[in-house]
DNA sequence: CCTCTTTGATTTAACGTTACATCAAAGATA
DNA sequence: TATCTTTGATGTAACGTTAAATCAAAGAGG
């Protein structure tokens, strides 16, 4: 079955096309008889605007890109949803699109960077009229050619040094600095912080920097070099790393892992060797899976972060632009 | 700065826009230096097809809608992830939708038929050529008129019975009978099941179901009936049926939770019941939840469900249609 | 009764691309 | 040399929509 066009409508009725499209947008002046007839003739052969021609004359899409380093994690996938929301609203679509940043290996930046470039283009191929991502800051130079591309750019979680678009992220800094001020007000002093390895983890320093900046405001005496522990954080990697930090110093009674996955490999491990948490040892995750809320067996305590809510106000940030 | 358009390229050489689309797309004959100039002259000027245009005019957008219930979801979003994977190599772009299926609470069944409806126009509005999706059963003539709209359904994980589409799912009579038999494996004959009060959560019948053939194959007599306890299986509601269970029957050596929620709920709660898990009594749940790979504290064995594979497979499925 | 304005509708053109038809020139065949 | 075929390029139209210009008829004002 055909689809009906406007073309079909205007031959029904005998009008013009345009006065069909005049009578379906409510633009131009059109007799309110007239205008009525088209409408319950739309209506009756069940028509349906072809978003494709309708964009390609207006030169505007109401198409949103949005661009992920992962699809399959929980973690973006709940922003996609606060964005889906906002964008709803304002009759946009979502065009979804995977970076394969690949933030926990050493991968090839070249392949990476043409990864990136490739989802980009096939968006403004497409005529997108702006895009939310997460930019990988060690790729540069790809994002800076989006403007000549029409479409507005906004950086959510990652930004990209120098680059003139609009950016939201949360506060790593000040989301280390609560969680360490969290176990300080249980009375815990000696406070040990799984560091990561990797140096582009910025996010993860920066709550490193927020464990630091919260000793020191309550003037905690601390031999922090002692109670860091660098290392992968995956779950087995966190694991190694909170049994040496352990080891390192028996005196330690509480535990920030500055990722979700970091704290539960922290907890296996440690209840594996013997600690009763949080008894003898407190430890402190950072939202990021979403089992965090469940509070599995042992209270494992989190900071949140507002998923949905980013994604809602990186959209409606966007919009502004 | 204005996006290059074939007609650039064609003035710039003085050539028709004919040529340069010829050239481009390798199609009718061309003379090798003419093309050559042509291809140059695109790369020079930066040039990138309008893809609304070529859709326009082609009536193929290379456009694919998948509509899942959530896009908060770890479960789906990987699923999702799985899709991206095949499509791209096809060069499909994803429309990404919500139906907002509320599984959990009986919502208003007609607002969530208005939302589903509105989600699959726009997207048979933008062109797409197929869509993937996960349907909801309990509204029926949804999915019926997509193929009016020009665009082939495939759906997955549910179907709607005598649709006449693709579906591709898991088997969850399979999936249930495997999890029991690794029990019965193990040595357990008082199994107990974490039944659902819903009736329209079909795949945790169908787990149900497994169990039950599971025990008949092996020769198992059991009171099921006493056995199974139908409740809500969110975390908490999972909690205090595996309670109840356990009170009910002492003697019950391990517990099939079907979803990994369900599972994570009931270790929460036997555990602080002063159960010894696994030693007194094992859960095995059912991968639905990420965590469940990283077996929390006490082994929590799960049935995988292969979920990047199932969304490539679901493209595959589509593309042959 | 003749202009002037308003109202209701139509015509034209364009967005960027591509299928199809056409056409001129060169080369092959008789 | 006249005709046929091939080669390389151009012209036309269409996909479905809408902004802008145009036009005819009716009503208002003098």
């Amino acid at each position: 079955m055909k689809r009906i066009t406007m073309k079909d409508i205007a031959a029904e009725l005998e009008v013009s096309v345009q006065s069909v499209s005049q009578a379906l947008n409510r633009t131009g002046r059109l007799g309110s008889e007239t205008r009525r007839r088209i409408l319950n003739a739309a209506e009756r052969l069940n028509y349906r605007p072809n978003i494709l021609a309708r964009g390609l004359r207006n030169r505007r899409s109401y198409l949103l890109g949005v661009v992920f380093p992962f699809l399959n994690d929980s973690f973006f996938s709940r922003i996609l949803g606060g964005i889906e929301d906002s964008s709803r609203r304002f009759h946009y679509d979502i065009l979804i699109g995977n970076s394969f940043i690949d933030y926990s290996r050493r991968s090839d930046l070249d392949s990476l960077r043409k990864a990136e470039i490739d989802v980009l283009e096939r968006m403004t191929n497409r005529g997108v009229d702006g895009i939310i991502g997460t930019p990988n800051p060690r790729i540069p130079g790809v994002y800076e050619k989006l403007a000549a591309d029409g479409a507005v750019f906004f950086q959510l979680m990652k930004r990209i040094p120098g680059l003139n678009a609009g950016f939201l992220g949360v506060d790593n800094v000040e989301g280390g600095r609560t969680a360490v001020n969290h176990l300080i007000s249980l009375g815990h002093e000696r406070i040990g912080f799984l560091q990561t390895e990797f140096s582009e983890y910025e996010e993860i320093k920066d709550r490193g920097t927020g464990y630091l900046k919260a000793l020191i405001a309550r003037g905690i005496v601390l031999d922090t070099d002692r109670f860091e522990d660098p290392g992968d954080l995956s779950f087995h990697g966190a694991g190694s790393s909170a049994l040496r930090l352990v080891k390192r110093n028996p005196d330690m009674t509480a535990l920030f892992a500055p990722t979700d996955m970091a704290a539960l490999g922290a907890l296996q491990a440690l209840t594996e060797a013997g600690k009763r948490i949080p008894e003898e040892l407190s430890v402190i995750g950072y939202d990021d899976l979403e089992l965090a809320a469940y509070q599995v067996i042992h209270p494992l305590t989190t900071v949140a972060q507002p998923k949905e809510e980013l994604g809602r106000k990186a959209f409606e940030l966007l919009q502004e632009q």
